[in-house]
DNA sequence: AACTTGGACAACCGCGCACAT
DNA sequence: TATGTGCGCGGTTGTCCAAGT
């Protein structure tokens, strides 16, 4: 029930760093009892140490337990931590199940510290896996670079927005590529959306005054998908207008899926053997949390990874100039 | 050289759950 | 059933260090 005092708060008892000598003190009383710890309350005073219990499995399961994988996070384990996210939200522990030698702690430093970030410069939320709202990213992204583009005038306009892009190297997902592209056709062509909607052959670039109840005008004014479906055939329809859609997220999270269903996985290990503890504890809520990723509004990249793998064919990084100097051209040779 | 700023990560804090009594 | 105990979890803070001014 209620939460007994902390040792903690003893006086006496140290807090902060460690010295290398209570790791000492710490890993030797452990492997002295055969690596299993019977009772963390009462270790400092078994082990000598003039620490509180919780410091103590806080210390030995984050930083000194043997089977701890030390280093940098390799990019598969980068791609499964936004795919279990995505679905999990921040269970960092049940995460942490899923990463051999990886701690909770761990990995949700190094989401707070690097994917957060990533995912943010992507345009991505962070937090519901969406992509941020257009205004979000390119009013204030390339919108704004555009505008504080010096010498943005007619002649200036696609070095300019090639300028600005190259300024948000994160740009990375097809939503923001999308209109990217459309603020580029817009400018190349001098005409607007309607315009570029015929060059691409589809509703890509619709009307403000469409009726599609799922849109919503940016303020480059071009129509942008707010569902997940049209995101999909935006995808789709870039893929197939032979544009170089490169949104590596999307493909990430698709391909993560086929091979870590998490829920998946856990429903056949409870069926099949009794877990340990901290597992069992933690099914209920983890089916509460992806059913509650998969309901609208917050429709986002859980519905995604439960979805087709999506054909991105000659997919290249916005990270690479690359990408935005074949749009360049591609919008200069489009029939005006 | 001194100071400031920001990133990275270790460690702490408080809450809630499971279990024992 | 009520209460105490211990542990695990997620959020937050503290500390160190490198880069910038």
């Amino acid at each position: 029930m209620g939460r007994s005092p902390c040792c903690c708060h003893d006086a006496g008892v140290k807090k902060g760093p460690w010295t290398e000598e209570e790791d000492r003190t710490l890993v030797g009383h452990i492997e002295r009892h055969g690596g299993h710890v019977s009772s963390w309350r009462n270790l400092p005073k078994a082990a000598g140490l003039n620490r509180c219990g919780k410091s103590c499995r806080l210390r030995w399961t984050n930083y000194l337990r043997p089977d701890i994988k030390r280093g940098n996070f390799t990019d598969d384990e980068e791609r499964l931590i936004i795919a279990l996210h995505a679905k999990l939200g921040n269970k960092w522990s049940t995460i942490a199940t899923h990463l051999d030698g990886r701690t909770d702690n761990e990995i949700k430093n190094y989401w707070n510290t690097h994917i957060r970030k990533k995912l943010l410069r992507m345009g991505v939320d962070p937090v519901t896996h969406q992509r941020l709202p257009p205004d979000d990213v390119l009013g204030l992204g390339l919108g704004g670079a555009l505008l504080a583009s010096p010498g943005a005038g007619a002649r200036g306009l696609p070095e300019a927005i090639l300028a600005a892009a190259a300024s948000l190297g994160g740009l990375n997902s097809v939503l923001v590529q999308a209109q990217a592209l459309q603020l580029l056709l817009q400018a190349v062509n001098g005409g607007g959306a309607t315009a570029a909607a015929g060059l691409m052959g589809a509703n890509l670039v619709a009307s403000p005054a469409t009726d599609n109840n799922n849109a919503m005008v940016n303020n480059a004014g071009s129509v942008v998908p707010t569902n997940f479906h049209d995101q999909i055939n935006m995808t789709n329809l870039l893929a197939h207008a032979s544009y170089p859609p490169a949104d590596d997220y999307l493909n990430t999270m698709a391909r993560f899926a086929e091979h870590h269903d998490v829920v998946q996985q856990q429903q056949q290990l409870n069926a099949s053997a009794p877990a340990p503890a901290a597992t069992v504890a933690s099914f209920p809520q983890e089916e509460g949390v992806a059913a509650a990723a998969g309901r609208r509004p917050v429709q986002g990249f859980a519905d995604l990874l439960l979805s087709e793998p999506i054909e991105m064919p000659g997919m290249c990084s916005l990270e690479d100039d690359r990408f935005w100097k074949d749009m360049l051209a591609e919008g200069n040779s489009l029939p005006l």
